[in-house]
DNA sequence: CCCCACTTGTTGACACCGTCAACAAGTGTC
DNA sequence: GACACTTGTTGACGGTGTCAACAAGTGGGG
């Protein structure tokens, strides 16, 4: 019952094995145990390569930072009309055909903040695909040549920030059960997310607008911009 | 040590002893005997009351839903001028200010579908302020009086579905710690709260713009709209 | 060659959890 | 007074993550 393990170390195996787990009970439903049996082992053999069950799940949400960031890449750079909407789609695209994954890595409460770099890391690479992307299309847009490479910058963090925002919450909504009792208007479930792409467009491109009823300190309305 | 239970029944007392543990502990810390052990009474008493854990989980989300709506409710009210702004802001405080239990509402994998019907009539009303609200503005600006109410009522949920999803998307990225290991230019995470109110704003004056690549079935451009 | 350190995996135990079953005490009704 | 019903208690079962002690393989230096 242990030949079919050594063809890879344990270590891997236990990854395959609990990624099965994970993507047909859900995060919750993943235990130890329950991989060690599924890989003919003992229930501590599992324990030998991960210090504790946090571990695991930190291995495992790694990788699949991994897979979704080459998803949205290899995306952005098949659709070189609109590379951007590539990306909104295959983000979407992504949540939807691996939601237990998906909740995983943006849903579960993290396991210990900065114990493991290497997942930050990979997480953190997601983002800036996204963000680079933005940079870039504002880098070709701006007007002076050497303008304000910072403010650039900045501004590329912030639609980031609002895609992701967009994003996220739809492809969560739309995996919550919630939205199945809205009772909505027949066509509106399916019309939601192009509507959301719609709405991103246009704010993308108009820019924001001041919108502060409380005396807030004001911050001076940017610049409007021209990314896709 | 039975004394201070009698006061409220213990139906009561347990949903009360849960959102304390929950609000310190977290969902997944919640357990049932941690409750008990709270309220001085047997590891059973409240599985008299709750047939089981998930039951209990219901009954403290449909008062989370309920609190969330009426703090929603009440900063539309008090927002006379811009309504709709005012809820956006109480949406992203709430959330800030009740992490886990907005988290318990939004981010849980729910317990069982419809087998908990009253929970699902809570969490429908809440959203159903945001969709009224919209319908409202929508109708007052609407060109015939008595123009299409069907179509008013659909674009007055794809709204609403937007707004959700940009704002939970937020909040949800807010809470994660994902964030905090995004290095970004300094001023960015504090303005990112406003720039997605603005660009909000901006969506949601402009309305949607076609943005498809691939040939999808076109649906027609809606019309431009000015709730706020 | 043999011994020793090290890695890898096993067995057994502990405390905790949700849940089921049987029992005890109170309360109202016929 | 007997009965049913509600509420709470005690005890058990299987499940889990994790710690501790032990077994087997492996490689290198005396």
């Amino acid at each position: 019952m242990v030949k079919n393990i050594h063809e890879l170390d344990l270590k891997e195996a236990c990854i395959l094995a609990a990624r099965e787990v994970i993507a047909e009970k859900g995060t919750e439903g993943l235990s130890l145990r329950d991989v060690a049996r599924k890989l003919g082992v003992s229930h501590q053999a599992p324990y030998r390569h991960y210090p504790s069950r946090d571990h695991l799940l930190a291995a495992i949400m790694q990788r699949c930072f991994e897979d979704f960031a080459n998803h949205l890449d290899q995306a952005s750079q098949a659709h070189t009309s609109d590379a951007l909407l590539g990306m909104g789609e295959a983000y979407m695209r992504y949540a939807a055909q691996h939601p237990l994954e998906y909740r995983l890595m943006f849903g579960t409460p993290w396991p210990e903040p900065a114990a493991h770099p290497e997942l930050v890391r990979h997480a953190v690479h997601a983002f800036d695909l996204l963000r680079n992307h933005l940079l870039q299309h504002l880098q070709q847009r701006a007007s002076a040549p050497q303008s304000d490479m910072l403010a650039l910058l900045a501004q590329a963090e912030l639609q980031a920030l609002f895609i992701w925002s967009a994003l996220h919450g739809m492809a969560s909504i739309q995996q919550s059960n919630i939205m199945q009792h809205l009772v909505l208007t027949p066509g509106v479930p399916g019309q939601a997310e192009p509507y959301l792409m719609g709405m991103m467009h246009t704010a993308l491109t108009q820019g924001p607008t001041q919108a502060q009823t409380n005396p807030a300190p004001s911050r001076p309305a940017k610049t409007t911009n021209e990314p896709s």
